[in-house]
Formats: C-alpha cells, structure tokens, sequence
DNA sequence: CGTCGTCGGTGTTCTAGAACAGTACGGCGT
DNA sequence: ACGCCGTACTGTTCTAGAACACCGACGACG
C-alpha cells in the first residue's frame, strides 16, 4: 500500500502542494488537525508529524489555541535570499539569466578532491558561469564534476539548460542533498575582471557539494561581492532559554 | 504530578546537561531509544520526541540502524541556528567568553536611527564587547540601544551579565524576535586593531534588530574577521521542484 | 458597566504496543 | 579465501485513544 516513502512525507507533499497552487493562501487557516487526520486517514500523531515537516520548513504556523495557518510569505523571502546565494536561483521576481563562460578540464585543487571524494590528481570538468540579475553581473559560479561525469555533461548544452537538469536527464542523476559553507574572501584577479569590479573587494565565497545516492557528484564554487549580496534571515524566541 | 513543563523537555534537558557536564563526550553514542526510555520511565514515542529537539540543536545526530550520537562541536557557524554570530552562544563545547571593551553615549549614525526608529540626531548608548574564543578574539559586537533604556542598562553589570538577561530582569524586556542581515565587508582600522588583524581584510558584518513586544530595542552590529568564521547549511531537495 | 468564569473550539503531550527499515557482523556455503 | 545471507542489533513509522493546556467568546454576577 504504502511505498517506500513515509506516510507523513506524502501528506506533507500534499499539503505543500495546494499552498504552493494558491488553494490555501498565506495567512488562512488550515482545518483543524483532528479533521486533517481524519481525511488523510491517519492518527492525530502521524498527521502532525507531517504538520512539524512543513513548519520547520517555515510554510505554516501552529497557535496553540487557535489553529494552523499558511505562513506568510515574507519568510520565503529569507529562503529566496538564500537559494541565490548557491546559485539555484528560481528566476523569480528579477530578471534574472545566466551566461556560460566556459568549460574545460584540468586538475583539481585539494579542496575540490577532497569534497568529490577523488585521489590525488584526479581530472575534473570545470564549468564557469556568470550569472546576470537585471543585466549586471552578480555571481560567478564554478562547477567542478568527475571527469568520468564530465564527459558527457560537457556535450549538452550548458547556456540554456540548468546544470540540475542536465545531471537529471542525461545521467539519471538526482541531487538529494547538499552541504553548503559560505565564508568571507577578498575577490581574487579573475574573478574580479569577470565580476566587474576590482580586485580585492571583500565577497562572500559560497562551496557546496552536492549528493545524489549519497554519492558526491558536484562542487561548486561561488563568488559575490560584498556590495551586491547580503544575507538576511528572522529569528524566533519562543520556548528554550539559555 | 507532572509540573507544567512537558515530560520531554525535562528529558532533552537532562541529557543537554550531561553533554555540556562532559559526560557524554562529542562522538560517543548514547544508550539506544528503547533503554533510554525504560530509564526516563516513558514511552519510546515520549523520547524520541526529546532526541528531536536535541537533534534540532545540533547537539546529537541520530543514524537509522546505527545509534544516536553526540554530535561534534563544530566552528561553523549554522545559519539555521545562528545563536553564535549574534553572540547568545551558550558556551556549548569550546571556551568561549566576552570582554567588555566599554559603554559610552553616543550620537547614533543613520542605519541605527532607522533600526531602532529613532528621531534624527537621538543619543544612544553604545555597549562595546568582544567575544573570545579559547583566548583568541572571534568577534567584535557593537550594541546600540535607545538612550532612555540605555540610563537603566550602563549601570549594569555587562562584563558578567548577558545583555538579553539585562534586559529582561532589571527592564522586564523579554526579546521575542530580531531581523538579521549578514554582509562581507571590508575591516574598518579601529575593528581590525581590537580584533588584533590587519585593516582591510575580508569579515562578515551582521547588523541585527532585536524586538521586544514589536517594538525595536537593540540593534547589533557584529564583525567577524573571514578567516575565522565560516556559515554552512544543510540542503535537502526532498519534493518540490523548481 | 465591567469583570470573571465557563465552555467549546484549537493544538499538545503521552501511553503501550506493533511492525518496518537500515547496518554490522558472523557463520554458512562455495 | 571469498562472498552471500541471516540475525540481532539500531533507529523509524504508525495506531487508537486519553488527558491536558491554551484561546476566544459568551453570559452571569457584582
């Protein structure tokens, strides 16, 4: 009956999905959690498992009280924010495009082996791109992926398809995962030619590797000047004190 | 029988403590759920709802089939719970302490007034502290509140007493939520001197506001040098796509 | 007219147990 | 010697129900 996935997941997916279509709206009330269960036929403590899922994800509100409620969306603002800084951004809002600088192969650096989990002087692909908000210049985004990956990565087509989606449909490659750690540099020579801005300027360096099958299967490397970025998130007290 | 805090807070706070005591040592595994139930005299659900809380504050990581673990104390800086960059870190694994550079009353530049929403040219107290960890300076924080609160709070104790304890205990002021922006920037000469770095170097600049009963009280401006601080996250592509 | 208690809604905590699902290791077969 | 596979551990998911705690509103009482 049920598949492999948790029964809450689904129920959580569902919920996700009819706030996402609009059918529940930012700030409305969900029915009430003994009714939820009820439709979903499941017990209270398994609905509310889902329930827990989608408000760690910050898409609902729980009152004690009072009741369930979509979220406003001004907490995904944050969440928006945050997927620019990887580079996933969704296109949503500002016009927002990327330019393909080039691909290469060539010896990876200790940071990059380390995270692919490669031996030493192993060969990756190295996929350079621009990304351009509004026209100018925002990030600069370097991938790096296994040479044995990279071969047939590097003959589709990079200036229009998304990285994701090429490792999805080409290589049956879905990312589950990622680990992301964002650090304070000084924009080096390149990057800052690229950029357009000089050398030196202070930018967050964003590296992430990301897992499909529990496999790292691509690192990337970011840069974005101070001056064009932040990162902007709300913070809650409510129970714990310290 | 039960006082009015929930059976399993009581039980996260048991094993926090025995983790901070050094009794539970970073990596080692910790009894399994079933023991440790039948010790806290409560169903397994009951405790694995304090594990969750506990894995929520990156204090253990559980592993299907393996065992639950006390997690490693990391440097990083988790952006989803950042209680260390704004400084309420709760000396949790290294050496951590603060040393107040002094208080002064000051006029307050144009990004304080707009934060705390004050009048032009309104006087604030400025409360300077730097944050050690293992003897060694990690951040630089600027504290900024309202003059009329600042009267009450200069005559505290700061060098012992967490700002936040001040202010809820002698102003009854209990902060509820705050607004953060994290910027890379460039070192001021005065922030690189008491952080014992050259000027100019790449850091992290966090301004944060603070609210209590919606209304602005602090804002906070922290400075960490790039080379010390790092932020990472987790991401998990479970359902929804883009 | 105001205040306080009760009531019916909501979410929250908890029990006692069953079945499922990864992981490691040791023994069996080849 | 090697590999497969069962078994005994681990955490995970779920049930069915009971009792509790919190909130808002309504009505009774002073």
């Amino acid at each position: 009956m049920n598949g492999r996935v948790p029964r809450y997941h689904r129920i959580a997916e569902d919920i996700r999905e009819r706030i996402r279509d609009g059918e529940l709206a930012p700030g409305a009330p969900l029915p009430n959690q003994r009714a939820l269960a009820k439709t979903f036929g499941v017990t209270l403590m398994t609905l509310r498992q889902a329930l827990e899922v989608l408000e760690r994800e910050k898409l609902i509100v729980r009152r004690h009280g009072l009741g369930t409620f979509v979220a406003a969306p001004s907490i995904d603002y944050d969440i928006l924010h945050l997927r620019r800084l990887a580079g996933e951004l969704s296109a949503q809002g500002e016009d927002v495009n990327t330019r393909l600088l080039g691909t290469r192969f060539a010896v990876a650096d200790r940071a990059v082996l380390a995270a692919l989990g490669l031996g030493p002087r192993a060969r990756v692909l190295v996929v350079e791109r621009l990304r351009l908000v509004d026209g100018h210049p925002m990030s600069l985004q370097r991938s790096f992926l296994p040479a044995r990956l990279g071969e047939e990565v590097a003959r589709a087509d990079l200036g229009t398809m998304p990285l994701r989606q090429v490792l999805e449909h080409k290589l049956g490659l879905t990312i589950e995962r990622a680990r992301e750690t964002v650090s304070a540099v000084r924009l080096g020579r390149r990057e800052a030619r690229e950029l357009g801005c000089h050398a030196g300027v202070p930018a967050f360096e964003s590296e992430r590797v990301s897992y499909a099958a529990n496999q790292a299967v691509v690192f990337d490397r970011v840069f974005i000047p101070g001056d064009r970025f932040r990162i902007t998130r709300e913070l809650h007290y409510e129970g714990a004190s310290v």
